[in-house]
DNA sequence: TCCGTATGTGAAACTGAGTGTCACTGTAGG
DNA sequence: CCTACAGTGACACTCAGTTTCACATACGGA
């Protein structure tokens, strides 16, 4: 698999033939499929930050919107209780590799609109929304990232769900 | 100049080739001044971050942590004011062309831990910034993005600096 | 003045990602 | 049986970024 060659050979050592080869596939193949070399690791990134958004509609109406962003964030952090040493693994080699650093970070920045209008959309608003939506969306993601990356940083002896709530309370509700 | 053809031509369509043509001098000494073709319009981004962090330090210590950000972030709003038909331009070259918004937000993400680092030292805290700390530097990072962005779509026309209150106001003081 | 040495520049070859085109193959539907 | 189409592979191409070598100018000491 992709990901295990990457951690045994880094991800710049590996190329793209060299992944089509262990995908038992050409490399015409192998880019038509995952576009890039960053997207085998992070295609499903995309999807994830639509599911966060789907869940945040679905937060009853009447709950805050920092409270709101929380709940909905437990999508978003399911895959590291399903498989924690997988999540750890994927989380240092994203962090390690400079490439993969930066992909991450374009994937979740495209997160925030979906984000923005959710919270638009629970407000009651048709429009674009606000400010102030858009802020604390991409705060909440922040929340994420740090939470994440102490649990990372920890080995994942600290509990990503006490990080997770620690980091949205030093925003305070707002 | 590089911006220029930038702006005539977009970012993709100018070779690196052509921008050292247009610089007069040649591919190699343009890619060992610039390192990448990216670089060459968002060179002074590492900097900027490094020049907020002083800022922050040089904040009076009784300041919140919150107020004293959004004071520091008036070092990084400081060209805006400056020329704003310049900035606005690159603010809309940037947004409009996915390579370069996702090495701007790769750049300002290497801001955090100088940010994280100040919060922790005007803490009085030697050790690793707490968790808090790194949220509320990328959050100030945020309303900083979000204020520039609604900024630029209003065509320069709203305030920056209200924006950037409002911003600021979203997520309260922790 | 002459001789190193360092620094800036250019030329060129090379690697590797991503794109586009074309041909081949199997498969489903008529 | 024939056609249409989707999936695949082969190949050529562009371009970014790296590396290496060569040259030229400048600086400091003998």
């Amino acid at each position: 698999m992709a990901f295990e060659l990457f951690r045994r050979d880094g991800f710049e050592k590996v190329t793209v033939d060299d992944l089509a080869a262990a995908a038992g596939v050409s490399r015409s193949t192998f880019l038509r499929y995952f576009g890039t070399k960053e997207d085998a690791v992070l295609g499903t990134a995309d999807a994830r930050g639509e599911r966060v958004a789907e869940a945040l509609r679905a937060r009853p109406a009447h709950e805050g919107e920092w409270t709101a962003l929380r709940q909905a964030l437990e999508v978003a952090i399911e895959p590291y209780h399903q498989d924690p040493a997988a999540s750890l693994a994927m989380t240092r080699l994203i962090r390690d590799t400079p490439a993969l650093c930066a992909r991450q970070l374009e994937k979740q920045h495209g997160w925030r609109p979906a984000l923005a209008r959710a919270l638009a959309e629970r407000a009651g608003s048709a429009g674009a929304p606000a400010i102030g939506q858009w802020v604390r969306a991409s705060a909440a993601l922040d929340c994420l990232n740090a939470a994440v990356d102490h649990w990372s940083d920890s080995d994942g002896r600290f509990d990503l769900v006490t990080l997770l709530d620690e980091a949205f309370a030093a925003l305070g509700p707002s």
